[in-house]
DNA sequence: TCCATCTACAACCATTTGGTTGTACGTTAA
DNA sequence: TTAACGTACAACCAAATGGTTGTAGATGGA
């Protein structure tokens, strides 16, 4: 690992990772409001109670929800900001390759050019 | 796992998946062009040829890039359509958790008939 | 032809993941 | 006070990840 350490690596790969699981996905559907306790979630998933506990535990190390506790129970809630980051993640990689690509086409039109039009390795 | 069954699942979890990786990311960034081949991927890289090859079969699987062979050269290019996809998983997500969100407003706003203004948003 | 290069893939290993059960603790209701 | 509920967390386990090395098959150039 430890190839970029330019952009907020680890944030987009919690980011990421917290989306890629079925379950993780459907938990952040249900919790518009942070109206469902932690119990309740568990309770729609054919999985122990701490298992739920631990998928909220990565979507909240992800920062796609918040906990707020009341009374016992702690009401979860997705971030509205969140899916909005992943969105980033998703514009900044397309306009990273989308770059590579044109600037790509550029060399390519003005090939004839001597001048080492190197030095544009990564980044 | 199998808690959906309603999207398609499992090439969701794939996409994802693979964004939650940097070096897969930066790879992503790389091909716009179907100019790099392989060997030449895996030597930007601080690691093995084979583990560089891995992550491309990884990226290949989400069907976020493709492999084209020439001579003894493959060939990878990022399907320009993959992020798109991407984008549409997190838009399927969000106008999901929306719409309960609406619902639920809903709910609470003719509950709350007479007193009870309350329900203080935070925020 | 022979050799270097590029790729594919198997085998192996350490760590992480996603799940389980069990225990402990704070809070609410009887 | 006591019992039930909701949560937190540790310990454990099987499987997947991300990496390694090694071997073997194609391809291209000398």
């Amino acid at each position: 690992m430890v190839v970029d350490g330019l952009d907020e690596t680890d944030g987009v790969d919690r980011l990421f990772h917290a989306l890629a699981d079925a379950t993780r996905r459907d938990i952040l559907r249900r919790c518009g409001r942070g109206e469902l306790s932690v119990s309740r979630l568990a309770a729609a998933y054919p999985m122990s109670f701490a298992a739920v506990q631990k998928h909220v535990t990565v979507l909240e190390r992800a920062g796609l929800v918040g906990k707020e506790r009341r009374g016992r129970e702690q009401l979860v809630r997705t971030d509205p900001d969140a899916l909005a980051r992943a969105r980033r993640a998703l514009d900044e990689l397309e306009s990273a390759w989308r770059a590579r690509v044109d600037r790509m086409s550029g060399l390519l039109t003005e090939a004839a050019g001597p001048g080492t039009p190197a030095k544009g390795p990564d980044r």
